[in-house]
DNA sequence: GCGAGATAGTTTAAGTTTGAAGTAATGTTC
DNA sequence: GAACATTACTTCAAACTTAAACTATCTCGC
Protein backbone atom coordinates (compact mmCIF):
# COMPACT_ATOMS: atom_id res chain seq x y z
CA UNK A 1 0.00 0.00 0.00
CA UNK A 2 1.07 3.86 -0.22
CA UNK A 3 1.05 3.65 3.39
CA UNK A 4 4.32 1.60 3.21
CA UNK A 5 6.72 5.06 4.00
CA UNK A 6 4.18 6.53 6.88
CA UNK A 7 4.06 3.18 8.80
CA UNK A 8 7.90 2.96 8.63
CA UNK A 9 8.05 6.49 9.82
CA UNK A 10 5.76 5.77 12.91
CA UNK A 11 7.40 2.54 13.48
CA UNK A 12 9.94 4.33 16.23
CA UNK A 13 9.05 7.53 16.94
CA UNK A 14 9.52 7.63 20.52
CA UNK A 15 11.34 10.70 20.40
CA UNK A 16 9.85 13.69 21.28
CA UNK A 17 10.40 14.69 18.36
CA UNK A 18 11.01 12.85 15.55
CA UNK A 19 13.02 13.23 12.48
CA UNK A 20 10.87 14.21 10.12
CA UNK A 21 13.22 13.79 7.03
CA UNK A 22 12.26 15.44 4.25
CA UNK A 23 13.22 12.66 1.64
CA UNK A 24 12.49 13.47 -1.96
CA UNK A 25 9.05 15.23 -1.67
CA UNK A 26 8.81 15.11 -5.25
CA UNK A 27 7.55 12.15 -6.07
CA UNK A 28 4.22 13.03 -5.81
CA UNK A 29 3.18 11.54 -9.11
CA UNK A 30 4.91 7.84 -8.44
CA UNK A 31 2.45 5.92 -8.98
CA UNK A 32 0.34 6.65 -6.18
CA UNK A 33 -2.72 8.92 -5.97
CA UNK A 34 -3.84 11.41 -8.02
CA UNK A 35 -3.05 15.06 -7.42
CA UNK A 36 -5.04 16.17 -4.20
CA UNK A 37 -6.33 12.88 -3.59
CA UNK A 38 -4.16 12.48 -0.46
CA UNK A 39 -5.27 15.70 1.51
CA UNK A 40 -8.74 15.00 0.57
CA UNK A 41 -8.84 11.36 2.40
CA UNK A 42 -6.44 12.37 5.40
CA UNK A 43 -9.44 15.39 5.63
CA UNK A 44 -12.07 13.14 5.58
CA UNK A 45 -10.29 11.00 8.28
CA UNK A 46 -9.86 13.73 10.29
CA UNK A 47 -13.91 14.74 9.78
CA UNK A 48 -14.92 11.15 10.56
CA UNK A 49 -12.93 11.15 14.12
CA UNK A 50 -14.07 14.32 15.27
CA UNK A 51 -17.48 13.02 14.65
CA UNK A 52 -17.54 9.95 16.00
CA UNK A 53 -15.63 11.58 19.36
CA UNK A 54 -17.78 14.36 19.24
CA UNK A 55 -21.28 12.01 19.07
CA UNK A 56 -19.79 9.66 21.70
CA UNK A 57 -19.35 13.18 24.02
CA UNK A 58 -22.66 13.93 23.59
CA UNK A 59 -24.29 11.14 24.49
CA UNK A 60 -21.98 10.85 27.54
CA UNK A 61 -22.47 14.09 28.46
CA UNK A 62 -26.27 13.73 28.12
CA UNK A 63 -26.46 11.36 29.85
CA UNK A 64 -24.09 11.46 32.82
CA UNK A 65 -24.20 14.90 32.93
CA UNK A 66 -27.29 16.42 31.16
CA UNK A 67 -25.91 19.04 29.16
CA UNK A 68 -25.23 19.97 25.76
CA UNK A 69 -21.67 19.82 24.23
CA UNK A 70 -21.88 23.71 23.70
CA UNK A 71 -22.42 23.90 27.43
CA UNK A 72 -20.21 21.79 28.18
CA UNK A 73 -17.25 23.73 25.80
CA UNK A 74 -18.34 26.56 27.20
CA UNK A 75 -18.17 25.97 30.91
CA UNK A 76 -14.78 24.11 30.63
CA UNK A 77 -13.05 26.76 28.72
CA UNK A 78 -14.46 28.61 32.33
CA UNK A 79 -12.45 25.72 34.06
CA UNK A 80 -9.13 26.80 32.55
CA UNK A 81 -6.58 29.53 32.93
CA UNK A 82 -7.07 32.52 31.64
CA UNK A 83 -9.91 32.52 34.65
CA UNK A 84 -13.14 34.60 33.64
CA UNK A 85 -12.82 35.50 29.77
CA UNK A 86 -14.46 37.61 28.33
CA UNK A 87 -17.48 36.40 25.65
CA UNK A 88 -15.02 37.65 22.67
CA UNK A 89 -12.40 35.75 24.11
CA UNK A 90 -14.59 33.21 24.53
CA UNK A 91 -15.88 33.64 21.14
CA UNK A 92 -12.25 33.19 20.14
CA UNK A 93 -11.52 29.99 21.47
CA UNK A 94 -13.87 28.26 20.86
CA UNK A 95 -14.24 29.27 17.39
CA UNK A 96 -18.05 30.11 17.01
CA UNK A 97 -19.32 33.23 16.56
CA UNK A 98 -20.30 35.83 19.22
CA UNK A 99 -23.72 35.98 19.33
CA UNK A 100 -23.80 32.13 19.85
CA UNK A 101 -21.47 32.78 23.14
CA UNK A 102 -23.95 35.25 24.19
CA UNK A 103 -26.75 32.55 23.64
CA UNK A 104 -24.78 29.58 25.21
CA UNK A 105 -23.53 31.81 28.21
CA UNK A 106 -27.71 33.18 28.76
CA UNK A 107 -28.65 30.04 28.59
CA UNK A 108 -25.83 28.80 31.39
CA UNK A 109 -26.88 31.86 33.51
CA UNK A 110 -30.07 31.18 33.60
CA UNK A 111 -29.12 28.05 34.55
CA UNK A 112 -26.99 29.58 37.83
CA UNK A 113 -23.99 28.06 36.96
CA UNK A 114 -22.33 30.96 35.64
CA UNK A 115 -22.32 34.88 35.79
CA UNK A 116 -21.38 37.93 34.05
CA UNK A 117 -20.09 40.72 35.62
CA UNK A 118 -19.27 44.49 33.52
CA UNK A 119 -15.88 44.70 33.50
CA UNK A 120 -14.71 48.33 35.66
CA UNK A 121 -12.11 49.64 32.88
CA UNK A 122 -14.22 49.31 29.90
CA UNK A 123 -18.27 48.80 30.61
CA UNK A 124 -18.59 47.35 27.36
CA UNK A 125 -16.86 43.99 28.47
CA UNK A 126 -18.38 41.44 29.82
CA UNK A 127 -16.45 38.78 32.05
CA UNK A 128 -17.60 35.44 32.53
CA UNK A 129 -17.65 33.44 36.17
CA UNK A 130 -18.02 30.14 37.44
CA UNK A 131 -20.98 30.62 39.90
CA UNK A 132 -20.10 27.90 42.94
CA UNK A 133 -22.44 25.62 41.58
CA UNK A 134 -20.67 25.57 38.04
CA UNK A 135 -17.23 25.27 39.52
CA UNK A 136 -18.36 22.24 41.26
CA UNK A 137 -19.60 20.94 38.24
CA UNK A 138 -16.49 21.98 36.40
CA UNK A 139 -14.80 20.26 38.68
CA UNK A 140 -16.51 16.95 38.03
CA UNK A 141 -16.45 17.65 33.88
CA UNK A 142 -12.83 18.11 33.64
CA UNK A 143 -10.64 15.21 35.09
CA UNK A 144 -13.65 12.96 33.52
CA UNK A 145 -13.15 14.63 30.19
CA UNK A 146 -9.49 13.72 30.29
CA UNK A 147 -10.26 9.94 31.83
CA UNK A 148 -12.66 9.61 29.10
CA UNK A 149 -10.39 10.88 26.36
CA UNK A 150 -7.78 9.04 27.09
CA UNK A 151 -9.51 5.55 27.11
CA UNK A 152 -11.13 6.76 23.91
CA UNK A 153 -7.38 7.13 21.84
CA UNK A 154 -6.48 4.23 24.14
CA UNK A 155 -5.86 2.15 20.80
CA UNK A 156 -3.19 4.23 19.98
CA UNK A 157 0.55 3.98 21.16
CA UNK A 158 2.27 6.11 23.27
CA UNK A 159 4.42 6.86 20.42
CA UNK A 160 1.53 7.23 17.67
CA UNK A 161 -0.06 9.39 20.37
CA UNK A 162 2.96 12.19 19.88
CA UNK A 163 3.38 11.66 16.02
CA UNK A 164 -0.49 12.31 16.05
CA UNK A 165 -0.27 15.42 18.10
CA UNK A 166 2.96 17.03 16.46
CA UNK A 167 1.67 16.72 13.16
CA UNK A 168 -1.57 18.31 14.30
CA UNK A 169 0.44 21.24 15.96
CA UNK A 170 1.83 21.43 12.81
CA UNK A 171 -1.06 21.47 11.25
CA UNK A 172 -2.86 23.98 13.24
CA UNK A 173 0.17 26.62 13.24
CA UNK A 174 -0.03 26.53 9.26
CA UNK A 175 -3.99 27.21 9.52
CA UNK A 176 -3.81 30.06 11.35
CA UNK A 177 -4.04 33.42 9.93
CA UNK A 178 -1.39 35.14 10.26
CA UNK A 179 -1.23 37.94 13.20
CA UNK A 180 -3.12 41.04 11.69
CA UNK A 181 -6.25 38.74 9.48
CA UNK A 182 -9.36 39.36 9.65
CA UNK A 183 -11.64 37.92 12.26
CA UNK A 184 -14.78 35.61 11.12
CA UNK A 185 -17.03 36.29 13.82
CA UNK A 186 -19.96 38.65 12.99
CA UNK A 187 -20.39 41.91 14.33
CA UNK A 188 -17.19 43.26 14.50
CA UNK B 1 -36.24 22.03 33.19
CA UNK B 2 -33.00 21.11 31.87
CA UNK B 3 -31.13 23.54 33.51
CA UNK B 4 -32.40 22.33 37.00
CA UNK B 5 -31.72 18.67 36.16
CA UNK B 6 -28.00 19.67 34.90
CA UNK B 7 -27.83 21.21 38.09
CA UNK B 8 -28.86 17.81 40.25
CA UNK B 9 -26.61 15.88 38.01
CA UNK B 10 -23.86 17.61 39.48
CA UNK B 11 -24.50 17.36 42.71
CA UNK B 12 -24.96 13.92 42.01
CA UNK B 13 -21.72 13.42 40.49
CA UNK B 14 -20.13 15.14 42.94
CA UNK B 15 -19.48 12.57 45.00
CA UNK B 16 -17.11 10.72 43.33
CA UNK B 17 -13.71 12.11 43.96
CA UNK B 18 -11.90 13.75 41.05
CA UNK B 19 -8.59 11.62 41.89
CA UNK B 20 -5.81 12.74 40.43
CA UNK B 21 -4.52 9.10 39.30
CA UNK B 22 -0.55 10.03 40.41
CA UNK B 23 1.73 10.09 37.27
CA UNK B 24 3.82 6.81 36.46
CA UNK B 25 6.30 7.95 34.18
CA UNK B 26 6.69 4.15 32.87
CA UNK B 27 6.65 3.61 29.30
CA UNK B 28 6.03 7.21 28.56
CA UNK B 29 8.50 8.10 26.16
CA UNK B 30 9.39 11.90 27.56
CA UNK B 31 7.01 11.34 31.09
CA UNK B 32 6.90 15.63 31.03
CA UNK B 33 2.72 15.23 30.74
CA UNK B 34 0.21 14.21 33.35
CA UNK B 35 -1.48 11.01 32.46
CA UNK B 36 -3.97 12.04 30.50
CA UNK B 37 -2.31 15.29 29.10
CA UNK B 38 -1.01 14.46 25.61
CA UNK B 39 -4.53 12.86 24.80
CA UNK B 40 -6.56 15.75 25.37
CA UNK B 41 -3.96 18.33 23.86
CA UNK B 42 -3.86 16.59 20.72
CA UNK B 43 -8.23 16.38 20.79
CA UNK B 44 -8.17 20.09 21.27
CA UNK B 45 -5.71 20.56 18.40
CA UNK B 46 -7.97 17.88 16.13
CA UNK B 47 -10.62 20.06 16.90
CA UNK B 48 -8.56 23.46 15.98
CA UNK B 49 -7.85 22.05 12.34
CA UNK B 50 -11.23 20.84 11.39
CA UNK B 51 -12.59 24.72 12.97
CA UNK B 52 -9.96 26.33 10.87
CA UNK B 53 -10.95 24.80 8.14
CA UNK B 54 -14.54 24.54 8.30
CA UNK B 55 -14.64 28.25 8.63
CA UNK B 56 -12.41 29.03 5.79
CA UNK B 57 -15.12 26.33 3.45
CA UNK B 58 -17.60 28.14 4.91
CA UNK B 59 -16.75 31.39 3.85
CA UNK B 60 -15.67 30.13 0.65
CA UNK B 61 -18.73 28.02 0.00
CA UNK B 62 -20.72 31.48 0.60
CA UNK B 63 -18.69 33.80 -1.33
CA UNK B 64 -18.08 31.73 -4.71
CA UNK B 65 -21.31 29.49 -4.55
CA UNK B 66 -23.57 31.07 -2.40
CA UNK B 67 -24.33 27.55 -0.17
CA UNK B 68 -23.95 26.38 3.32
CA UNK B 69 -21.72 23.60 4.49
CA UNK B 70 -24.23 21.41 5.04
CA UNK B 71 -25.98 21.46 1.27
CA UNK B 72 -22.17 21.14 0.40
CA UNK B 73 -22.27 18.21 2.27
CA UNK B 74 -24.51 16.54 1.00
CA UNK B 75 -24.28 17.40 -2.42
CA UNK B 76 -20.38 15.91 -2.45
CA UNK B 77 -21.79 12.76 -1.19
CA UNK B 78 -24.27 12.26 -3.96
CA UNK B 79 -21.37 13.05 -6.28
CA UNK B 80 -19.33 10.24 -5.02
CA UNK B 81 -20.27 6.50 -5.29
CA UNK B 82 -22.05 4.59 -4.47
CA UNK B 83 -25.01 6.80 -6.41
CA UNK B 84 -28.34 7.35 -5.18
CA UNK B 85 -28.20 6.98 -1.72
CA UNK B 86 -31.27 6.68 0.62
CA UNK B 87 -31.70 9.20 3.50
CA UNK B 88 -30.35 6.76 5.89
CA UNK B 89 -27.16 6.18 4.45
CA UNK B 90 -26.72 10.10 3.61
CA UNK B 91 -26.96 10.63 7.56
CA UNK B 92 -24.87 7.49 8.26
CA UNK B 93 -22.38 8.60 5.89
CA UNK B 94 -22.39 12.43 7.19
CA UNK B 95 -22.40 11.55 10.56
CA UNK B 96 -25.66 13.85 11.11
CA UNK B 97 -29.23 12.43 11.84
CA UNK B 98 -31.91 11.60 9.76
CA UNK B 99 -33.98 14.55 10.98
CA UNK B 100 -31.45 17.20 9.41
CA UNK B 101 -31.08 14.50 6.27
CA UNK B 102 -34.68 15.38 5.32
CA UNK B 103 -34.79 19.10 6.05
CA UNK B 104 -31.51 19.98 4.04
CA UNK B 105 -32.18 17.45 1.43
CA UNK B 106 -36.02 19.08 1.44
CA UNK B 107 -34.32 22.46 0.39
CA UNK B 108 -31.99 20.66 -2.20
CA UNK B 109 -35.14 19.36 -3.67
CA UNK B 110 -36.60 22.95 -3.43
CA UNK B 111 -33.79 24.63 -5.14
CA UNK B 112 -34.10 22.14 -7.88
CA UNK B 113 -30.12 20.41 -7.20
CA UNK B 114 -31.64 17.02 -6.06
CA UNK B 115 -34.83 14.54 -6.66
CA UNK B 116 -36.18 12.15 -4.09
CA UNK B 117 -37.69 8.97 -5.93
CA UNK B 118 -39.10 6.18 -3.92
CA UNK B 119 -37.54 2.78 -4.17
CA UNK B 120 -39.82 0.26 -6.27
CA UNK B 121 -38.18 -2.60 -3.77
CA UNK B 122 -39.21 -0.56 -0.43
CA UNK B 123 -41.70 1.89 -0.36
CA UNK B 124 -40.53 3.41 2.42
CA UNK B 125 -37.01 4.08 0.93
CA UNK B 126 -36.41 7.41 -0.46
CA UNK B 127 -33.44 7.96 -2.71
CA UNK B 128 -31.78 10.58 -3.49
CA UNK B 129 -30.50 11.62 -7.19
CA UNK B 130 -28.63 14.50 -8.44
CA UNK B 131 -30.73 16.73 -11.39
CA UNK B 132 -29.00 17.70 -14.16
CA UNK B 133 -28.78 21.38 -11.96
CA UNK B 134 -27.37 19.54 -9.25
CA UNK B 135 -25.19 17.29 -11.46
CA UNK B 136 -23.85 20.65 -13.29
CA UNK B 137 -22.66 22.27 -9.55
CA UNK B 138 -21.24 18.99 -8.31
CA UNK B 139 -19.15 18.60 -11.15
CA UNK B 140 -17.50 21.94 -10.49
CA UNK B 141 -17.52 21.99 -6.52
CA UNK B 142 -15.42 18.61 -6.20
CA UNK B 143 -12.50 19.66 -7.97
CA UNK B 144 -12.39 22.89 -6.89
CA UNK B 145 -12.89 21.33 -3.28
CA UNK B 146 -9.98 19.27 -3.66
CA UNK B 147 -7.66 21.91 -5.31
CA UNK B 148 -8.51 24.26 -2.42
CA UNK B 149 -8.35 21.62 0.84
CA UNK B 150 -4.72 20.91 -1.52
CA UNK B 151 -3.51 23.99 -1.60
CA UNK B 152 -4.79 24.59 2.55
CA UNK B 153 -2.58 21.83 3.34
CA UNK B 154 0.18 22.64 0.90
CA UNK B 155 2.41 23.47 4.54
CA UNK B 156 2.58 19.63 5.08
CA UNK B 157 4.73 18.07 3.10
CA UNK B 158 4.17 14.61 1.16
CA UNK B 159 5.80 12.63 3.90
CA UNK B 160 4.17 14.92 6.64
CA UNK B 161 0.83 14.15 5.06
CA UNK B 162 0.70 10.01 4.33
CA UNK B 163 1.85 10.07 7.82
CA UNK B 164 -0.77 12.19 8.89
CA UNK B 165 -2.78 10.58 6.98
CA UNK B 166 -2.19 6.85 7.96
CA UNK B 167 -2.19 8.25 11.73
CA UNK B 168 -5.74 9.02 11.44
CA UNK B 169 -6.85 5.92 9.01
CA UNK B 170 -5.94 4.05 12.69
CA UNK B 171 -7.69 6.41 14.86
CA UNK B 172 -10.89 6.44 13.11
CA UNK B 173 -10.87 2.72 12.73
CA UNK B 174 -10.38 2.28 16.31
CA UNK B 175 -13.03 4.73 17.06
CA UNK B 176 -15.54 3.11 14.88
CA UNK B 177 -18.28 1.33 16.89
CA UNK B 178 -18.08 -2.35 16.67
CA UNK B 179 -20.46 -4.08 13.69
CA UNK B 180 -23.60 -4.72 15.69
CA UNK B 181 -23.36 -1.48 17.94
CA UNK B 182 -26.10 0.38 18.06
CA UNK B 183 -26.13 3.86 15.57
CA UNK B 184 -27.21 7.41 17.14
CA UNK B 185 -29.43 8.66 14.93
CA UNK B 186 -32.57 9.79 15.96
CA UNK B 187 -36.17 7.82 14.97
CA UNK B 188 -34.69 4.70 13.86
C1' DG C 1 -15.37 68.68 23.92
C1' DC C 2 -16.26 66.64 19.22
C1' DG C 3 -16.55 63.25 15.72
C1' DA C 4 -14.87 59.34 12.95
C1' DG C 5 -13.68 54.83 13.48
C1' DA C 6 -12.89 50.70 16.19
C1' DT C 7 -14.48 47.39 19.54
C1' DA C 8 -17.74 44.50 22.73
C1' DG C 9 -21.71 42.60 22.96
C1' DT C 10 -26.73 41.82 21.73
C1' DT C 11 -30.36 41.04 18.59
C1' DT C 12 -32.48 39.10 14.58
C1' DA C 13 -33.67 36.01 10.74
C1' DA C 14 -32.64 32.03 8.53
C1' DG C 15 -30.63 27.70 8.67
C1' DT C 16 -28.86 23.52 10.88
C1' DT C 17 -28.88 20.01 14.34
C1' DT C 18 -30.42 17.07 17.87
C1' DG C 19 -33.37 13.75 20.22
C1' DA C 20 -37.81 12.11 20.75
C1' DA C 21 -42.20 11.01 19.02
C1' DG C 22 -45.00 9.69 15.17
C1' DT C 23 -46.30 7.37 10.57
C1' DA C 24 -45.97 3.97 7.31
C1' DA C 25 -44.03 -0.09 5.21
C1' DT C 26 -41.52 -4.31 5.85
C1' DG C 27 -40.00 -8.65 8.41
C1' DT C 28 -40.61 -12.24 11.61
C1' DT C 29 -42.78 -15.61 14.23
C1' DC C 30 -46.07 -18.56 15.40
C1' DG D 1 -52.46 -14.21 8.56
C1' DA D 2 -52.26 -11.71 12.96
C1' DA D 3 -49.40 -9.88 16.44
C1' DC D 4 -45.18 -7.97 17.13
C1' DA D 5 -40.85 -5.94 16.22
C1' DT D 6 -37.95 -3.52 12.99
C1' DT D 7 -36.81 -0.23 9.58
C1' DA D 8 -37.16 4.23 6.83
C1' DC D 9 -38.44 8.41 7.02
C1' DT D 10 -40.90 12.64 8.74
C1' DT D 11 -42.37 15.86 12.15
C1' DC D 12 -41.65 18.59 16.10
C1' DA D 13 -39.73 21.53 19.82
C1' DA D 14 -35.73 23.14 21.63
C1' DA D 15 -31.15 24.29 21.15
C1' DC D 16 -27.34 25.80 18.54
C1' DT D 17 -25.11 28.40 14.81
C1' DT D 18 -24.14 31.79 11.44
C1' DA D 19 -23.96 36.32 9.29
C1' DA D 20 -25.47 40.71 9.42
C1' DA D 21 -27.56 44.63 11.62
C1' DC D 22 -27.67 47.10 15.66
C1' DT D 23 -26.51 49.58 20.35
C1' DA D 24 -23.30 51.15 23.44
C1' DT D 25 -18.79 52.29 24.63
C1' DC D 26 -14.09 53.38 23.92
C1' DT D 27 -9.96 55.48 21.37
C1' DC D 28 -7.75 58.68 18.88
C1' DG D 29 -6.84 62.96 16.65
C1' DC D 30 -8.09 67.37 16.62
Amino acid sequence: MRENAARKASKKASKRTPKRTPKTAGQSGAGTLPAGHLEARLWLRMLSCVGLVEQDLRNRLRQEFDITLARFDVLTQLGRPPTNPTMSELSHRLMVTKGSITDVVGRLEIAGLVERRRDARDSRVQRVHLTPAGQELVDVLIPAHHAWISERFGGLGRDELEELDHLLGRMRALLRPEPGGRSRTGGG
